[in-house]
DNA sequence: TACCCTCATGAAATCGATTACACGGAGGAG
DNA sequence: CTCCTCCGTGTAATCGATTTCATGAGGGTA
């Protein structure tokens, strides 16, 4: 391929004014920014991103790890920080921890070679000793969805508490009293901000929780299956059952319709994250939806101030609840 | 952050040892490759792929070029793609070109840019002058899903004619005869390919293929509600429409419930590509599945077949039909 | 005419790695 | 004892850009 020195020779200048027409720089005059112009196309000449990064040490591109590239709520995530960084003039690229810490730290280590400018993760369950030096060493880093207690890292999340007040009293009001909880796991602050909200919720309806209704899963379809296996095998089987995201709620259904049983009349079930298709599954699923796509763009905003030796502000944005049929009353 | 000089100076050793302890060079004392190994963790080094990849000229890294990343076919192929990437010590760098031919040539360049070592495309409908430039400079690189006529570039797709075939002769057994096609643009290869083997079917199970049944959309959920709405109004509806792919599914589901018809009493679907949660509408949708992950897979073996300069042939995967009961027949 | 600016440009150092080549010492063969 | 090999290591060139500093031409002012 065409080098600087290659355009430089065809325009018969030198590699220095060559950079200045890449670069913008006003000081170059017009013929000459023209004939550097004309070399260029002539060579087809495309600037080596890689030299310019090693001389400027900022390569213009950010990293983002996300839990799981199959889960709709990352991927809406991901398409609002790719939109944003894109706007910024950045590249993304994209890491998939598949929910593992160890694939999340190859992908940080992979990342930081590469030389980031700044880096966006979802952090999975275990802190690794790698991700907290990075947040310790002051790089330019970014939560986003979850949060690490004891880190100072800017975290951009959606606040779920009220939507779910309101999911549990749309139950209470459909006549649902004995409501299960599929969770996310404790480890992951979503889990446990989910759970916690939710007993508090039902503490507020006054509906008592029981403890066998309350279920940690891992966020993945198989968990949602499992959870609401033992949930319908209890001796006393829950009214109404609440997933912790879109892939345990998948779970819930499979294993609902592979028993014959119909929602909502013999269990109602509601989903934290919504996604498209909820609107037309038999019947439509009652969700808690986040703003996904904003929260990316937030998190890309953020991380790029930080990088910008700006400060950045955690950022809460709120969950809505979307009322659809799938928790009705069992009269109705 | 340290370089590769403070790390010799660390270990009382030059540059090129530690460089060769870095390459696994066998020609390094173990004593030595200790001290070194110590000071790279005293100083918490990570090498900088930037200053190697500019001396290497390569950058161990690959560009896919997706059409929509908010649509699950593609977010599966690029699971597949990064799978085997990551095997074989990878990165992908991710674009999404929202089906805009100049969104992906923004791609193009910025990876070209960042001199990745090979590119995998899903091309957009227009064969941009950019891309035509790359498949003549030889360059590597393979397109996936969608092939473009004319130019001699690895290609790896899948074959649906045969599901498709199977598709209308089971509609035809379901008591279809008034099918319609809401297809692809026929700008691209996969709505030709379809739109061809649906009329070879229809000519095979001798149903008459009317013209107005056969409308062109893009693939998005937009064009799929605004067919499925023109094709009911027509003074003589279909029986059963079959969606170019899943995103026009959707559309079509939409308008069908809004217009609180029944499926598939008033009008039966199926979709081209399979997503998990068809089996969970009303009623299951029956679909033609691509194997995605496998397409992305293969096509990462094919580009580093190229990259190393070993041929690649092109390869075509066949799709499958799923039978579920969005095209009973009226009187099941 | 002498002096000082400004403007456009070039020469060369630099970023952090890899790698060809050189070199010194140890050990074996004759 | 001398010569040759091989092993482990170091020196320095190199990749392709950016950027500092120097320079020369041209124009205005005293």
């Amino acid at each position: 391929m065409a080098r600087i020195k290659d355009v430089a020779a065809a325009a018969g200048v030198s590699v220095a004014t060559v950079s200045r027409v890449l670069n913008d720089s006003p000081s170059v005059n017009d013929e000459t920014r023209r004939r550097v112009y004309d070399a260029m196309s002539a060579l087809n000449y495309v600037p080596n991103a890689v030299a310019r990064s090693l001389r400027t040490t900022a390569t213009r591109t950010i990293g983002l790890i996300i839990g799981d590239i199959l889960n709709p709520f990352f991927t809406e995530l991901a398409r609002g920080v790719e939109d944003e960084a894109r706007r910024e003039g950045y590249t993304v690229v994209m890491g998939n921890a598949d929910e593992r810490p160890d694939e999340q730290d190859h992908y940080v280590r992979t990342l930081l070679e590469q030389r980031v400018d700044g880096l966006l993760i979802c952090p999975t369950a275990e802190l690794t000793p790698l991700v907290q030096q990075l947040a310790e060493a002051g790089r330019p880093l970014v939560f986003l969805d979850r949060s690490i207690a004891g880190l100072d890292v800017p975290t951009v999340r959606s606040d779920g508490a009220s939507a779910i007040a309101e999911l549990v009293r749309h139950l209470r009001e459909q006549g649902h009293r004995r409501i299960a909880l599929a969770s996310g796991p404790a480890t992951l602050s979503t889990g446990r901000e989910r759970t916690e909200a939710f007993a508090a919720a039902m503490a507020a309806e006054g509906l008592e929780l029981r403890p066998e209704y309350v279920r940690p899963g891992d966020f993945r379809e198989g968990s949602g299956r499992r959870i609401t296996a033992e949930l319908l095998d209890l001796p006393e089987p829950p009214d109404a059952v609440f997933f912790g995201d879109n892939l345990m709620t998948l779970g819930g259904l499979e294993e609902i319709r592979a028993r014959g049983l119909r929602i909502p009349r013999d269990v109602a079930i509601a989903s934290f994250d919504d996604v498209t298709w909820f609107k037309h599954i038999d019947p439509p699923v009652t969700a808690i939806a986040q703003p996904a796509a904003e929260m990316g763009r937030h998190a890309v905003r953020l991380l790029l101030s930080r990088v910008n030796g700006r400060p950045a502000a955690s950022a809460v944005l709120p969950a809505t609840l979307v009322i659809r049929r799938s928790c009705e009353g069992k009269g109705s």
